[in-house]
RNA sequence: GCGCCUGUAACUCAGCUGGAUUAGAGUGCCACCCUCCUAAGGUGGAAGUCGUAGGUUCGAAUCCUACCAGGCGCGCCA
């Protein structure tokens, strides 16, 4: 439809004397603000120098030579220095429905990533530690983009790069040593892991913490016996909370797992003569790229987790073939990235390039201010969880008070899940977002269980309408919701598309939720059963439940059909 | 000090590859709407010098510069 509208554009501005290319038509026109400005817009200021004219004289000029719209068109109408296109709009919503409700799940999709394989590095929590709300947004954000890469195509790999190495393990050695016990352990592993660190996370026990770290990265038995316990252990608390969030992995990796390639990778870059020494410790200066000193080896010959970066990397390459890799990792960690791609670029490995940082901002607690970890005052992912399940329970008990036991698990979960992951993923990941538990979990107005509550009404509009016979679906005259509908509803591939070049899950949330308030007033204004039109909107409702369910599919949100 | 990011209604945020006379949502506040497909909903109202000052442009919340405020990062943590 556009390429029409391109070409009419382009004859006319040649028999003006404005030959002007069709790219550069093209990228001037644009959707009015609103539907009663028609469909597509074409502002003529850009031809005002060219012509040497005032827009609007030249926004006349170009309706008088299209003369009369060809057959798609309703009409083409100017106002002030716009060309205003109005489709046949019957046509074309009707041809909308039918796309969507043949292609179904896959309506959307763009296939550009056909036989690519991108791989996702996201959540990534430290061993030994409560999986606390600061992995939250990575898991979230993780998820949805791996599911909208998938969608357009590509097959992607889910890798979990968990914090298993590095000094804060000597600390729990050495704490475990001190002050733990196996049947504490046993019992109630995060807890007991977590005490013992803090109280082994002091001045004093600094050498010593060192020098079980350098023990573990030796190799030495004992420590290596209870630091594996400790990572079964964690690996299995998170498991848990994975499974509670539906998400899957399809590699946990580690940081503990590049100890041979470290190696390798040292040499490499001593060969290659990007190592330095500096002050016993073994540098990489990048200050000429204006990324200042990257530290790849401590003075007392343990590794940092830059080395392992880049030994993961390499190793990932090699192995997975990728033509893209995602770090879906925190924003204070941009510079350390930039210096890892950098570095690798140096080593000569072309594909550095393909390695994007997807960062994201932190959580603010309702002050504004960052959470307070330090002591002790960590949010677990759990307590958030559960809090929202019961809360999501009491509202559908209301509604629902004779529902199986079963059904209110399921369907409280699910609003829970919804509540969430949606209340991540309207803002912009790279901002900071204030995580106010009370908003975050409120069910009213621009939340994840108001999408799915407009998802559920479609779904009982169609299911009481379900004995009527099937028949032709006149449009009939489109009331200006029906318009505004089906508008939406075409945007959706579009959106995908934008999302998946900005990697940005927010522009689909948003998406979302404009179509599920469009749908609201719709639903207000336009009857189904029992209208005249009953056929026509009982598919634009079908239409609408599909997309919106791909469209919260990407962000990882299920669809239910009763709440 | 240097680098990156942010500053839009009381609050939380969209909009930011410049464009259509009143800059959008939600929450909160005020007033309506359940004999009607689920009121977790809809309708209307009050609420904004788009951080400040310049500049570019026919046109700026959007681009540029300076300044102010906040966040994050800058060699032995990850």
């Amino acid at each position: 439809m556009k390429q029409q509208i391109i070409e009419i554009l382009e004859n006319a501005l040649k028999e003006m004397g404005a030959e002007t290319e069709k790219e550069e038509i093209e990228k001037h026109i644009e959707i009015p603000p609103s539907f009663e400005m028609g469909d597509y817009a074409f502002p003529c200021f850009f031809l005002a120098g060219k012509l040497r004219e005032n827009p609007s004289q030249i926004a006349l000029k170009i309706r008088e030579k299209i003369g009369n719209p060809p057959e798609q068109f309703e009409d083409i109408q100017t106002s002030g220095a716009y060309i205003n296109f109005f489709l046949d709009r019957k046509k074309l919503a009707q041809n909308l429905i039918l796309k969507i409700l043949k292609e179904k799940e896959n309506f959307g999709k763009a296939n550009i990533g056909k036989g690519k394989r991108i791989v996702v590095e996201f959540s990534s929590p430290n061993i030994a530690k409560p999986f606390g709300i600061g992995h939250l947004r990575s898991t979230i954000i993780g998820n949805s983009i791996s599911k909208i890469c998938e969608f357009e195509g590509f097959s992607v790999i889910r890798i979990n790069y968990l914090g298993d190495w590095g000094t804060q393990f000597g600390k729990l050695l050495l704490g475990f040593k001190k002050f733990g016990s196996k049947k504490s352990l046993e019992k109630n592993p995060i807890k007991h892991l977590l005490e013992i660190y803090v109280k082994a996370n002091k001045k004093i026990y600094e050498k010593q913490s060192r020098e079980w770290f350098k023990k573990l990265e030796e190799g030495d038995k004992e420590a290596l016996e209870l630091w594996k316990k400790f990572r079964e252990l964690s690996l299995k608390d998170f498991e848990k909370i994975y499974k509670l969030l539906n998400i899957k992995f399809d590699v946990y990796s580690g940081e503990s797992m590049y100890n041979e390639e470290m190696k390798k990778v040292l040499k490499e870059l001593d060969e290659k003569g990007l190592l330095k020494k500096s002050d016993g410790a073994l540098v990489v200066n990048l200050e000429e790229y204006n990324l200042g000193v990257a530290l790849i080896q401590k003075s007392d010959g343990t590794t940092l987790y830059a080395t392992r970066d880049l030994a993961s990397a390499i190793e990932r390459h090699k192995k997975y073939k990728f033509s893209r890799m995602i770090y879906e990792v925190g924003q204070e960690q941009k510079l350390h990235f930039r210096q890892v791609f950098k570095i690798l670029e140096l080593m000569g490995h072309g594909w550095a390039k393909e390695c994007v940082h997807v960062d994201h901002g932190l959580y603010l607690d309702e002050t504004g201010k960052k959470f307070a970890t330090r002591k002790g005052k960590t949010i677990f992912m759990e307590d958030i969880l559960n809090e929202t399940i019961s809360l999501a329970k009491k509202e559908i008990q209301k509604r629902f008070p004779k529902i199986s036991k079963k059904e209110l698990e399921e369907r409280s979960h699910k609003v829970a899940i919804a509540a969430i992951f949606y209340g991540d993923l309207k803002n912009n990941r790279s901002n900071n977002m204030v995580f106010d538990i009370k908003r975050f979990i409120s069910f009213e107005g621009d939340t994840g269980p108001y999408i799915l509550y407009s998802y559920a009404r479609a779904s009982s509009i169609l299911r009481k309408a379900k004995s009527l016979k099937k028949g032709k679906a006149e449009t009939g005259e489109l009331d200006p919701k029906e318009i505004e509908l089906v508008k939406k509803l075409s945007e959706f591939p579009s959106v995908v598309l934008k999302s998946y070049n900005a990697l940005n899950p927010s522009l689909i949330a948003n998406y979302s939720y404009q179509l599920a308030q469009i749908f609201n007033e719709f639903y207000h204004s336009c009857p189904v059963i029992g209208s005249k039109k009953e056929l026509f909107r009982l598919s634009l409702v079908q239409a609408f439940r599909q997309v919106l369910k791909n469209s919260l599919g990407l962000l990882g949100i299920e669809t239910m059909e009763e709440m």
